[in-house]
This record gives C-alpha cells, sequence and structure tokens, in this order.
DNA sequence: TTAGGGTTAG
C-alpha cells in the first residue's frame, strides 16, 4: 500500500515512473491482490514501451498469483527471452490450479531451451504433483530432487516434497523426508502432522507434536490448528484443554478466527456444549465458517435442534449460507425427522441450482429423506443426481437397509457395481447390515469372500465387525466365532456383536460369559454392551445377576442408563415376580416409560396374575402420550 | 528490481 502511495506522490512531483518503478509497483499490486490498479500499470507500461526482463517477470508472476492464467501466458509468450524466473512464475501458477499438463509442457519446454531447474521449479513441480499423478511419477521427481541435491540446500523443497507425499498418503515416505532434512523448520513438522491428521493418524500427529517440540521449534497457529483437529477427532479433550491454554499463553488466539474455529470444533465435538459456547459468544467477530463448525458439532452431538437455530441466527446476523451451511441443515432436518422444514429448504436449494450443482448437497438430501422416512422422494433425489459417486450409493443402500427393504439394499448394491461405482468401507457395512436384516446369510458370504479377496479382513476392524455382526444375527454363531477368532485385537464392538450371537441361538448363559470374559480381557464395555448383557439377563431370568451388571455400570463405569436399560430391569424384575420393584422402578426413572416398558410389566402381572398391578399400569398409561403401538421387543434387537 | 513451503466447515 506504501508503495502505490510513493508512486501516487511522485507522479504528483511530476517525477514519471520508470522499469524499476513499475516492478515495484506491479509487486505491491500482486501482494495487495489490487488487480485493478495493477491492470492500469500494464496498460501504461505497454503504451510507455518499457517492458524489459524484469517488468515482464513481475507481469507473468502478477497475472499467474491473480489466477489470471491466460494473461500470463501471454505476457509470457510475448517476452524475446524467457529466463528460469519467468518459467518459474507461469509453472506456479498453473500449478496452484491443478494445471498439471501445463506444467508439466512448461518444465520440459524450459530444458528444451536449454535452461536448468532449479530450487523453486520443483516446488512447482511439486505442487502440481499434490493430486491425479501416480506415485511412482512422485518418486521419480523425488529422486530427481536429490540427485541435484536440492534437499540439503533449500528447505522449500523438502517442505513441499513433504506436503506432496502426505497429500497422497504415503506418511511413511513424508516422515523420511523430515528425518533426511539437515534442518527442518515448523512448516516442515507441520505438514508432516497435517498429513497424519488427514488420514486419520491422529496418534502419530501428537507424536510429531512433542517430538517438534523437543527438536526446539515452536508451533505457530497452523500447527496449533492441526493439533487440536487431531485431538477434536479422538475426542482427545484433556490435551485438547492444555493446546487452548498453550494457545492462551502465546497470545494468538485473538488474532485468528481460524484458531477460535478450530478451539469450538474441539469443544463441541467432544461433547463440551458450554465450552464451545462459551469461546462462541466471546468472539467479536464470527465468519460462517464458525457458524457451520458449531452447527455441524451440534449435529454431530444429536442437537439437530439448536444446529437449525445456528441456521437461522447466522441467516439473521446477515450470513449467506454457502452449500456446507446447507449440507449441515440437511443434515439437522434429518436427525430431528424435520420433513417439512426439509422439504422448505430442498425447494430453496432447487431455486438456488445447487441440488444439481453440488454433489454433496445432492447426498445430504437423500439423507435427509430418508432419515425423515421418505424413501420414494428420497429415491427420487438420487434418481436425478447428474452425478452419483459411493456417498449417494451407500446413503441410499443404508436408507433401505434402515427401513426393512433389505432386498432392495441388495439389488441396489448389485446395480451400484454394474454402473461402475466400487463400494467403500461404509458401503459394505451398510450391505451386511441390510444382510443381517433380512437374514440373507449367503449373501452375506459372498460378501465375506469378496472382502477377504479385496484385503479389507487384514485391516478394517468396523468391517470385520459388521461381519461378524451379520453372522450372529443370521444365527450363523459358528462363522461368527470363525471371523472372531481371527482378530488381533476386538475391540467392545467385536464383543457385543459375539454377545448378540449367542442369544439369537438362544445360549443366554453363554452370553453372559462372553460378557464376563470381555472385562477379564480389558475391553472396556459401553451401554450397548450393557443392554446385551441385561438382555441376556431378563431372557434367563437371573435378577443378582442383572443388578450386579446395572451396579456395574453405573458405578465402576459411570454410565447412565437410557430407557432400554431400564425396560429390561422392569422386565427381569417383573419376570421374576418382583412386580412392586418393577412398578417402582416406572416411577422413579427420569424418562417417560413407553409401551415396550409398559408391556414388560404387564404381560408378567398376567403370568402372576396379579390384577392389580395391571390397573395402576393401565392408570398410569392413560396419563403418559407417545404409546403408539410398537413392534420393538424388550432389549437390544436380535 | 523478478520465482518457492504448512492450517481454516460437507
Amino acid at each position: 500500500m506504501i508503495v502505490l502511495l510513493c508512486v501516487k506522490k511522485m507522479r504528483k512531483e511530476g517525477i514519471s515512473p520508470d522499469a524499476t518503478t513499475f516492478v515495484c509497483s506491479l509487486n505491491a499490486c500482486t501482494d495487495s491482490g489490487n488487480k485493478q490498479e495493477g491492470l492500469e500499470f500494464h496498460s501504461e507500461i505497454e503504451k510507455k514501451g518499457l517492458l524489459n526482463k524484469f517488468v515482464g517477470n513481475a507481469l507473468v508472476d502478477m497475472y499467474s498469483k491473480y489466477g489470471s492464467l491466460l494473461d500470463a501466458q501471454n505476457v509470457f509468450d510475448s517476452l524475446p527471452n524467457r529466463d528460469v524466473i519467468a518459467y518459474n512464475s507461469l509453472i506456479s501458477g498453473y500449478a496452484e490450479l491443478g494445471f498439471r499438463k501445463e506444467v508439466f509442457n512448461l518444465f520440459d519446454k524450459m530444458q528444451h531451451a536449454g535452461l536448468f531447474p532449479n530450487a523453486i521449479t520443483f516446488v512447482g513441480i511439486l505442487k502440481a504433483c499434490r493430486s491425479g499423478i501416480d506415485p511412482m511419477y512422485l518418486a521419480g521427481v523425488h529422486a530427481e530432487i536429490s540427485r541435484k541435491g536440492l534437499l540439503g540446500k533449500n528447505l522449500y523443497v523438502g517442505n513441499a516434497l513433504i506436503d506432496t507425499y502426505c497429500r497422497h498418503g504415503l506418511l511413511v515416505e513424508a516422515h523420511e523426508v523430515l528425518e533426511s532434512l539437515p534442518i527442518r523448520n515448523v512448516i516442515s513438522w507441520t505438514a508432516l502432522i497435517a498429513g497424519y491428521v488427514e488420514f486419520g493418524i491422529e496418534e502419530k500427529a501428537l507424536l510429531c507434536f512433542d517430538h517438534m517440540e523437543l527438536d526446539g521449534v515452536s508451533a505457530n497457529s497452523a500447527t496449533f490448528i492441526c493439533i487440536l483437529r487431531a485431538c477434536s477427532s479422538i475426542g482427545l479433550i484433556i490435551k485438547g484443554i492444555i493446546i487452548h491454554a498453550e494457545i492462551g499463553r502465546q497470545g494468538v488466539l485473538e488474532k485468528e478466527l481460524s484458531m477460535s474455529t478450530a478451539i469450538v470444533d474441539l469443544y463441541v465435538s467432544c461433547g463440551l456444549l458450554g465450552r464451545a459456547e462459551e469461546v462462541f459468544d466471546k468472539l467479536q467477530v464470527r465468519d460462517l465458517i464458525l457458524w457451520t463448525t458449531l452447527m455441524d458439532g451440534y449435529c454431530k452431538q444429536g442437537y439437530g435442534n439448536k444446529a437449525l437455530e445456528c441456521f437461522r441466527k447466522l441467516q439473521l446476523e446477515g450470513f449467506c449460507p454457502n452449500a456446507y451451511t446447507y449440507v449441515c441443515s440437511l443434515n439437522a432436518c434429518g436427525q430431528q425427522a424435520a420433513a417439512a422444514e426439509g422439504i422448505q429448504l430442498h425447494s430453496k436449494l432447487h431455486t438456488k441450482g445447487l441440488v444439481q450443482g453440488d454433489v454433496f448437497i445432492g447426498n445430504a438430501l437423500v439423507d435427509m429423506y430418508a432419515k425423515c422416512g421418505l424413501l420414494t422422494k428420497a429415491q427420487e433425489v438420487f434418481d436425478n443426481l447428474p452425478v452419483r459417486d459411493v456417498v449417494s450409493w451407500t446413503t441410499l443402500i443404508s436408507a433401505y437397509a434402515e427401513h426393512k427393504s433389505g432386498e432392495i439394499a441388495l439389488s441396489m448394491f448389485e446395480k451400484m457395481q454394474y454402473e461402475g461405482t466400487s463400494p467403500n468401507t461404509a458401503t459394505y457395512i451398510c450391505i451386511l447390515k441390510a444382510c443381517s436384516a433380512i437374514g440373507a446369510v449367503d449373501k452375506g458370504e459372498d460378501i465375506h469372500h469378496d472382502l477377504t479377496f479385496h484385503g479389507y479382513l487384514d485391516s478394517n476392524l468396523p468391517i470385520c465387525n459388521a461381519l461378524v455382526n451379520m453372522y450372529a444375527k443370521c444365527g450363523s454363531l459358528g462363522k461368527a466365532l470363525d471371523v472372531f477368532y481371527q482378530l488381533p485385537e476386538p475391540d467392545v464392538v467385536s464383543w457385543t456383536s459375539l454377545i448378540v450371537g449367542y442369544m439369537k441361538v438362544g445360549q443366554n448363559f453363554s452370553a453372559l460369559h462372553v460378557f464376563d470374559t470381555m472385562n477379564r480381557d480389558g475391553t472396556i464395555p459401553d451401554p450397548v454392551a450393557f443392554l446385551s448383557v441385561l438382555t441376556a439377563c431378563s431372557r434367563t431370568g437371573v435378577l443378582d445377576k442383572g443388578k450386579e451388571y446395572l451396579q456395574l455400570m453405573t458405578g465402576e463405569y459411570g454410565l447412565k442408563p437410557t430407557l432400554k436399560h431400564h425396560t429390561c430391569m422392569a422386565h427381569l424384575l417383573s419376570s421374576t415376580g418382583h412386580l412392586d420393584q418393577a412398578f417402582s422402578l416406572m416411577e422413579n426413572i427420569p424418562f417417560r416409560p413407553d409401551i415396550v416398558f409398559m408391556h414388560a410389566i404387564l404381560d408378567a402381572s398376567k403370568k402372576w396374575g396379579d390384577s392389580n398391578i395391571g390397573r395402576r399400569i393401565f392408570e398410569h398409561t392413560q396419563n403418559s402420550r407417545n404409546l403408539y403401538p410398537s413392534e420393538a421387543t424388550v432389549g437390544i434387537p436380535l
């Protein structure tokens, strides 16, 4: 800005800018993004015939940085002699926007012209290699950089190489490059940490962060943002709070909104809504990304209503929702089964042309309709999508699997592959769920073979769990056990699937035994595991054990029982003749009992011939709403 | 006087 003011002052004093003045002015325009003034300088330069090598290069650089690649190319083509700097400027411009072919053409051309690519050229080449290239090619570029001895001398090249490897998920290679560098700075470390976070290897990201500090390199805001994201993803709230305090000490928090966004994301993702709101409310300036982050967090925590409230508020504050915001609002509508609001959003998105224009929005719409139970609408939106990706298909398959249309889910799974889309982890989990819902164990076995063939079972615990669960629910306990015993480290989901498997074939005492084995094994039970073991208790009528497990759940593990847990206990109490205790449970739990709960007691009161309890239940029912007829039974669904 | 690296919601 100061440069441009100086030039103005110069002109007032009657001094004409020369080529050097123009170079400085063009750079000032480039840095400040002052496009209009840059264009004016360009035409003045042309008029005055001041286009020398330096001015030309500054122009190429300016247009490249503006992303006006046609203009950059035109200036470049008009230069009588192009040096390495001209090539590098244009290469960087094309690389920034992902025009790989142009970058590689220029790279060849400069060498044919007898020019030697330098470190800066390779930074551009690496940027062009961020996506869409064979990793083998990247290894070749790496070899060439090493051969030229550029890695030891120039930190920029090393850092760009780390980043490029990371973007391909080649984290071992990226880490090796970092280790091999004679000097590393905060950017080298941050690039690697970002890579680990992006590919879900948060533990390694955190190790790198510690290593970096031991190396004497201080984190900056970019590093903090990455590490906060790691904490948020794996729910490492204590570490997150420590980082938050550290950021506060360094006083960098107020400067960057993106850092506050990462902190809000951390708290909301770890369920500390109060803290998230506190940080959010204190901010003087807010942007759409911050609002959307809060909305997304609310959705993930199951507060779709709060997310929709945000959606209204942010618009009142004058923000115009973008595709991300709409995706979050659609998620919230689905979660709340708010069909009316969802339909309203759909028509708005349709008017804006976003339904056809953005596959994420299309997918979110399919999901919203599915979650609202409007499967015909979901199918209709899906059919009209101009592009369908694996997420579109998986959303639809999941919709049918969830709504007891396992057969349709299976046929969609076939159609998806026929139309050339390969299933991913999420698709396989959905389709295995569909198989278990309709007892299609044969189809499940076919999928098992596919999964083995594609090597999924060696490393993918969620898929293995879905397989154990599918065999268990289909009553093929032996096959469920076969998969289970192959698992190097079964988790609570694997164990719970096995418990369900034993119950499915009526071996309820064995189910209890599995739970005890899991506990001895050191696997921490979750609410679903407790629901499964309480179901087994209620089926076998072992009241003492049931009370023991509930005590374990609330005492040792500090978990809050849900209505379903209480329903198991009510069933257990009443079926063992303790109707009074069951009734008092009903009166004392912090939930309104549903029809399943009522039936659990009513059935037993018939069995024990206690019409008095029956009457009391009936009276209680009269006072309760929400007692729709239900197909649900006591405990975990088998 | 001209070229270069990491972070920010689906």
